[in-house]
DNA sequence: AACTATTTATAAGA
DNA sequence: TTCTTATAAATAGTT
């Protein structure tokens, strides 16, 4: 949308590229406002220009940026629901990258690769292609440990909904110890809903952050396996 | 941009709002995969309806979803660089949460409304504005356990670092010992920057995941704080 | 930073 | 739902 159709497809000019990147994550960032504006939706944005400066948007829907990346965290762990866009490496790269199931087995290529030309010089396209099979087993060890951190989040999330359940029921006799002054001055049912709120909300507050020592442990577990165990 | 101009509000008809939720979502998805291909950005955008199914969209230009997180948690610890949008509750909050820096606090907070009414209702504005204090709570509390939980994923992505580190002369000289066949049949230098290329990305594939016990032992110290301390 | 000719997105209707 | 179309909104190239 302007003076003419552009194609998309990278921007080769610097100054263009630099002026448009900047109109259109402008825009970009107001629709996603809009449209978690217009639809109540829950809506998290982050762009990394091409120098790596980060910008970010995050509707007031969820508490902060943090917070909406938690619950994808949780909701990507139930793999039934919703829907993903862009590239999947993951859909394509695991055909190539199978041959080197272990970095033994990587270098043991490299060395058949070299013995087969033996005098002769490993040709540019031999070499090639084994960068690029290289390339993508860094991907997906890369993508792996990424998973592995995830994974550990949502147990860090699960310890504490466990821990928050079992304070939930000390904090809400401890409400109710002091707030029956409160309950008897009430005629309607107006301020009980409002005590009641506040105790529900409170239980919500008693749940905080601890860490059982044998949740670290098998986390020591998981994060020591080994290279291309994908 | 339609038949009418509209009004940027939660659209109240439930079947108006979905259709444009469906609408929206594509064009936003579509506009993000625009700005990354133009612009040569990184973009992830995770949308929830308010059903709260899940869309996403990732360039491909990260190697997924998890990778462009990971980039981002460790950016947003170098706070000078990037800019915010959206709601940011910290900037509105800590006034009036610095009143109640415990729970203690807060429940004598409350005592002491229940007792200044003392016969007396406590009127549903006191009320109110104490819902509103326990909400703000809340969200501050939620906010910084979130936070801890980011901190200690940068702390495990320092220790991965230091581990690569170590590996890395080892793998540069397994490598190098197997290597030099190459470099004997190359007669141009093209093959020696392959061969390096080579040497450098399996650098990188040979800083895998390790945790110490003591950064686990000063997790648990972290996430033991208590409630309040902001 | 503005401007404006065009393209693109989309609200309402079919 | 999907398509059509009138109109609003975004933006490419220009100043």
């Amino acid at each position: 949308m302007g003076r003419r159709k552009l194609e998309i497809k990278r921007i080769e000019n610097k100054s263009s590229r630099s002026v448009t990147f900047s109109k259109r994550r402008t825009g970009l960032i107001k629709k996603a406002r809009h449209l978690s504006l217009l639809c109540d939706a829950d809506v998290a944005l982050i762009v990394f220009s091409a120098p790596g400066k980060l910008y970010q948007f995050c509707s007031s829907a969820s508490n902060s940026m943090a917070h909406l990346l938690a619950t994808y965290e949780k909701s990507r762990l139930e793999p039934e629901s919703g829907t993903i866009e862009g590239d999947d490496q993951d859909l394509e790269l695991p055909l190539q990258c199978t041959k080197f199931r272990t970095c033994k087995e990587l270098l043991q290529e490299v060395d058949r690769l070299v013995e087969e030309n033996n005098t002769e010089e490993l040709s540019l396209t031999d070499m090639t292609q084994l960068e690029e099979e290289l390339h993508d087993a860094l991907v997906q060890t890369r993508s792996r440990k990424t998973q592995l951190k995830m994974d550990y989040i949502s147990t860090l999330q699960e310890e504490e909904r466990k821990l928050s359940k079992d304070k939930e029921e000390t904090a809400k006799q401890f409400l109710k110890e002091r707030l029956p002054k409160v309950h008897v001055s009430c005629v309607g049912s107006v301020y009980i809903a409002s005590v009641e709120h506040i105790v529900a909300r409170v239980d919500e507050v008693g749940g905080h952050n601890d860490l059982a020592t044998n949740e670290m442990n098998s986390l020591q577990h998981l994060l020591t396996l080994s290279l291309f165990n994908a």
